[in-house]
DNA sequence: GCGGATCAC
DNA sequence: TATGGTGATCCGC
């Protein structure tokens, strides 16, 4: 009894600020003494204290509940249960496995690009962010506990070498619009949808972690095969078929990217969500749509895991001695007597594996705000002008999107931490900075004579507007897929009136990239007869790249493709490992020497051999001509971002606190997008350093010579011509004619200026 | 409708 | 020296 006070309150500390190590690349790391460098960088702040306070009052919150249980009868569990039983049948009734959803991650998306673009920082644990804040941070600091939400300066402490990177967000940004570009060739959207009600969403966030979310039906399975819902005949071509074209997919964005995605499969968002945690990072794992098979992946899942449960809810339910799903489903009952009822009803979908099965349609905003942290702030006359800064800045992207109010809202934290709402509701809706203001000030006035005679001393001060009215201006404007969405917001899956939506197309189902890809492949593989090279490292389950059939003929092909999931765990050169002796292989296809000792480099080469022999007969074959110009423009394009993003970064940062921390010494510059250069006015380049001298390479897609000795920048050359070549074609039969593919982020980066 | 809190990214 | 910004939702008034 005694110990029980201090126990918990120390546990509740910890619980709050310790780390947090339910990331991926966080397992099995040395917690005590990590958190015992937390608590001691943190030990006496301001923040520290404000903490513990709320660390108190979700203790108070147990107890509350735990004295609730103790009050409930035997009477009052037995007819919770009953009602429980009830409820568990409903919602088995309804479980749907039919539905194929994969969710696409990112990984390490920040610290990946930054690594990307920065050679020194692919051996080094970084961050990117600043020494208050990491937004991410790379696999390796993850080995020390550095992770994302965490200060920097607690990050240093963890790990001294830790770089610290300040972020780009503009480039993300363009990245983003790269990868949802590929995704945009999955998103059946742009399929003309079919009267199956089993249509296919690609939803994509820009954040940090870029999670699309896409829904996918059968490909390739005639459209009448499809009606069997969770028949298990034709589910297993189903997910082989899935899984090869999530591989695609990932494939894919690596290609044009030089950044790895994880993607999970499953019947469901929630489910899905899980999976692509499971072989994080550079990897998928797909959940076969059964019911033994999803129940066996929840009951020893924990709680935490699943989206929704934080750390306030993961404590409650601890107490509860309730820390993996499958307790969730044996506690049901004095769960439904101690939660609100639409937290019983999730847990209880939790329980059974259960998750949403459809996307709700692009949603329409339900508020916009914008807030701003400082140094301590207490003069009255600097709040008010703050206040205004700020409505400006609202009632700017406010007409942005052409939306108007009327609920205000203004926040405040003090330096304490203590964070504090207002908010006012007026009669009619309103937009205009002078109208924000108006009532943000007042807010502000009352919060500051309620203080008075004391300052209020703030260290953050937001405004937030809300209550939106509906406006239909904006949408003949829309673009096709946002009018698309829009027009489906109604909950009924039809379309109605989206202009470039073509019925004609209706009825002939588009073949997805990976399907023309994968045929591609398959025809090469027969017309070549890839002769056998050695079979290098073991075939894991992430195998198989994208090429079951020239497995189960060939095997030596793909085992070297392979290979990409045969690194050694824990660090993952996927794009561009560099090793010590490099090494002759023979390329199968060509027949020619390839020095390397990058089997990555070495299975692009292979790669685009077989891509461009098929090229070469498709040519043929449909006397399509490439377009050389659009290589050529392709390649410049390529300089310019270069260029740019060379010029972004050797900008002059205005604080010293934003000075790049990368130790880049100027000289090499990226090697990997520098030897773009080649069309250009520019000198020749640097390569890596690794890679042994090669005579000139002449792109075999675009005929120019590559004035590079860099075979992966070579391939990558050649995969982005090829690539390109793909999506033009690709483009010609979809209905989504609004952008090139390929060159178009270059002019996102420039923006960033 | 308001305000505090939780959660995700 | 130093612990973010944006949007959503829920719960209890």
């Amino acid at each position: 009894m005694d110990n029980e006070p201090a126990q918990t309150k120390d546990e509740g500390f910890l619980s709050r600020m310790a780390l947090n190590d339910n990331k991926a690349g966080m397992e099995g790391l040395d917690r005590d003494k990590i958190n015992n460098i937390i608590m001691e960088s943190s030990k006496g702040s301001k923040f520290y204290e404000n903490e513990l306070k709320k660390d108190q009052q979700v203790n108070q919150r147990i107890e509350k509940m735990m004295l609730q249980k103790a009050n409930i009868t035997q009477a009052q569990l037995k007819k919770a249960q009953a009602q429980v039983e009830k409820m568990t049948l409903a919602l088995e009734r309804s479980r749907d496995l039919s539905r194929v959803i994969v969710h696409v991650d990112m990984d390490a998306f920040y610290a990946a690009v930054e690594m990307r673009d920065c050679a020194e920082l692919k051996t080094k644990p970084m961050a990117v962010g600043s020494m208050s804040m990491l937004s991410t941070s790379n696999y390796l600091a993850r080995k020390y506990g550095v992770r994302a939400a965490m200060p920097g300066f607690i990050a240093k402490k963890l790990c001294s070498d830790l770089v610290i990177v300040p972020p780009n967000f503009d480039k993300y940004r363009a990245v983003s619009d790269e990868i949802r570009e590929i995704f945009a060739d999955y998103d059946p959207h742009f399929l003309p949808m079919s009267l199956d009600e089993k249509h296919s969403i690609v939803k994509v966030n820009i954040d940090e972690d870029l999670s699309p979310i896409l829904f996918k039906e059968s490909p390739g399975s005639p459209p009448g095969l499809d009606g069997s819902k969770g028949a298990n005949g034709g589910s297993e071509l189903f997910g082989t078929s899935v899984e090869e074209a999530v591989r695609e997919m990932r494939f894919r964005i690596e290609q044009k990217t030089m950044l790895t995605a994880s993607a999970g499969i499953a019947p469901n968002m929630m489910l899905a969500k899980v999976c692509s945690d499971k072989n994080k990072p550079n990897g998928q794992y797909r959940l076969p749509p059964t019911r033994e098979a999803v129940m066996d992946f929840i009951q020893d899942l924990p709680v935490r895991k699943i989206c929704g449960i934080g750390k306030v809810s993961e404590k409650m339910l601890n107490a509860l001695e309730i820390t993996k799903c499958s307790h969730l489903g044996q506690q049901m009952a004095l769960l439904s007597l101690l939660f609100s009822e639409t937290a019983c009803q999730n847990f209880m979908e939790v329980s059974l594996g259960l998750g949403s099965t459809r996307i709700s349609r692009h949603e329409e905003r339900k508020s916009m705000s914008i807030e701003r942290t400082f140094k301590e702030l207490s003069d009255a006359e600097e709040q008010f002008s703050l206040c205004r800064e700020l409505c400006k800045d609202l009632a700017e992207d406010m007409k942005k999107e052409g939306l108007k109010g009327k609920t205000v809202s203004l926040k405040l934290k003090n330096v304490n931490f203590e964070v504090k709402t207002r908010a006012q509701t007026l009669q009619c809706a309103v937009a205009a900075e002078e109208e924000i203001f108006a009532v943000a000030k007042d807010l502000l006035k009352t919060e500051i004579d309620n203080e008075s005679p004391h300052p209020l001393k703030l260290r953050l001060m937001g405004v937030r507007m809300s209550a939106f009215v509906s406006s239909d201006d904006k949408a003949p404007t829309q673009k096709s897929i946002l009018g698309f969405l829009k027009s489906g917001s109604s909950g009924s899956s039809e379309i109605k009136g989206e202009p470039s939506y073509n019925p004609s197309q209706a009825s002939q189902p588009m073949q997805s990239f990976f399907q023309r890809a994968q045929a591609k492949r398959l025809q090469l593989h027969v017309s070549t007869e890839a002769r056998g090279i050695s079979p290098i490292g073991a075939c894991s389950k992430e195998s198989a790249l994208s090429s079951a059939a020239l497995n189960k003929t060939g095997g030596s092909v793909s085992q070297v493709l392979e290979n990409k999931r045969a690194a050694p765990a824990g660090d993952h050169p996927s794009t561009s490992g560099c090793e010590a002796r490099p090494q002759i292989l023979i390329c199968p296809v060509c027949s020619s020497k390839v020095e390397t000792t990058d089997l990555n480099v070495f299975n692009r080469h292979i790669d685009l051999c077989l891509n461009v022999a098929s090229t070469n007969q498709k040519k043929s074959e449909s006397e399509s001509v490439y377009d050389e110009k659009k290589c050529l423009q392709e390649c410049k394009e390529l300089n310019k971002r270069k260029e740019r993003s060379e010029a972004e970064e050797e900008q002059p940062f205005g604080s010293k606190e934003s000075s790049r921390v990368c130790p880049r010494g100027g000289q090499h510059g990226g090697s990997i997008q520098k030897v773009f250069l080649t069309q250009s006015d520019s000198k020749p380049t640097t390569s890596q350093k690794c890679q042994g001298k090669l005579s000139d390479l002449v792109c075999p897609v675009c005929h120019l010579t590559q004035e590079t000795d860099d075979l992966a920048v070579f391939n990558r050359h050649v995969d982005l011509c090829l690539n390109q070549e793909v999506l033009h074609e690709l483009k010609g039969q979809t209905t989504f004619s609004q952008n090139p593919s390929v060159v178009k982020n270059s002019k996102n980066i420039g923006k960033s200026q």
